[in-house]
DNA sequence: GCGACAG
DNA sequence: ATCTTGTCGC
């Protein structure tokens, strides 16, 4: 029995101990000293209003998934969804491969130079949908140098971004059952509970995105934006728990892994599909053969980086 | 001193 | 992050 404990804080341990020393101080040192280029004021001149002359236009969401396959095979990808319809207007892709293990605290240094690129893409392909404002996978300032990948993104690229976390990342005190006891107050659509720490800081707030939602989402200042404002502009932007840019993003590199997982099938020295389609009856013939199907959809416009 | 740790 | 069936509810 003691050892359920145990084997959480060994693994814990395990992913720290796969850096070693001097890189965990380097990223730790960059991480502040992107801190201190953070704003958490609105740099923007769009308004939330579509009557508006300055009305916002189009959002961006970005997001990685990953193949199961190869673990550091994935699709980092960035959409870009129109205000107020929340249609997904135009999407860049890439299929990567990342260079190191998932690190708490260091997500960043795993995903940011994909997510910088696909920004590049966009200048070039279609500079017309160039976002006002990113909402990315993960958190902004809600993180222990203040540094999420969120704000380590805006930075970059230098524009308002948004961090929205879909679980709690523990920082100054915030534990998951202190967050979830300050949320279980929250009743309302569109109501929060703000997340202040022990130090007295607030790091973002547990937003309540449905009536009858029980998980809040993590909301933190990315980059050249107000708590507020984010909270204001995440109110119009949820049809489901998550909101639309990061959950089309999330679908959508989803998508485009599986594509590719199923064409490594394809090339493999030996076809199991044809035995499937054999063996099996009914839904699950059917779910097969459309996975068949999606092989033959691909699409050279959809992999530009294969051709 | 330990432990809580986004994707 | 990813793997997954049934299942509960509108």
């Amino acid at each position: 029995m003691e050892n359920i404990e145990d084997q959480d804080k060994k693994s814990f341990h395990e992913l720290r101990a796969q850096i070693d020393p001097e890189v965990y101080e380097k990223w730790d040192c960059e991480q502040i000293y992107i801190r201190n280029l953070i704003t958490e004021e609105d740099i923007f001149e769009w308004k939330l209003d579509p009557k508006s002359e300055k009305a916002l236009k189009y959002i961006g969401g970005v997001d990685i998934s990953f193949s199961q396959k190869h673990q550091d095979i994935a699709v980092a990808i960035l959409v870009i969804i129109e205000y107020p319809s929340l249609k997904k207007v135009h999407e860049e892709f890439e299929i990567v491969k990342l260079d190191g293990p998932y690190i708490p605290g260091f997500l960043a240094f795993r995903e940011a130079a994909h997510l910088v690129k696909l920004f590049k893409k966009l200048q070039i392909n279609k500079p017309q949908f160039t976002p006002q404002v990113i909402m990315v996978d993960g958190n902004g300032i809600l993180h222990q140098n203040a540094c999420g990948l969120a704000s380590h993104l805006g930075v970059l690229i230098d524009k308002p971004t948004i961090g929205i976390g879909k679980t709690i990342f523990y920082v100054d005190g915030l534990r998951k059952d202190v967050v979830l006891d300050k949320f279980k107050k929250v009743t309302d659509e569109g109501g929060f509970a703000v997340l202040q720490g022990d130090s007295g800081r607030v790091w973002g707030a547990a937003y309540k995105s449905k009536k009858d939602v029980v998980d809040p989402i993590i909301v933190s200042v990315g980059h050249k934006i107000t708590l507020q404002s984010a909270l204001d502009l995440i109110s119009k932007c949820c049809n489901f728990r998550i909101p639309e840019p990061v959950r089309v993003a999330d679908i959508r590199s989803r998508e485009l892994v599986k594509k590719i997982s199923l064409q490594e099938a394809l090339t493999a020295p030996t076809n199991s599909l044809e035995f499937l389609t054999e063996k099996f009856d009914g839904d699950k013939k059917k779910k097969i053969m459309e996975k068949k199907n999606l092989v033959f959809k691909l699409k050279e416009e959809d992999f530009p980086s294969l051709f």
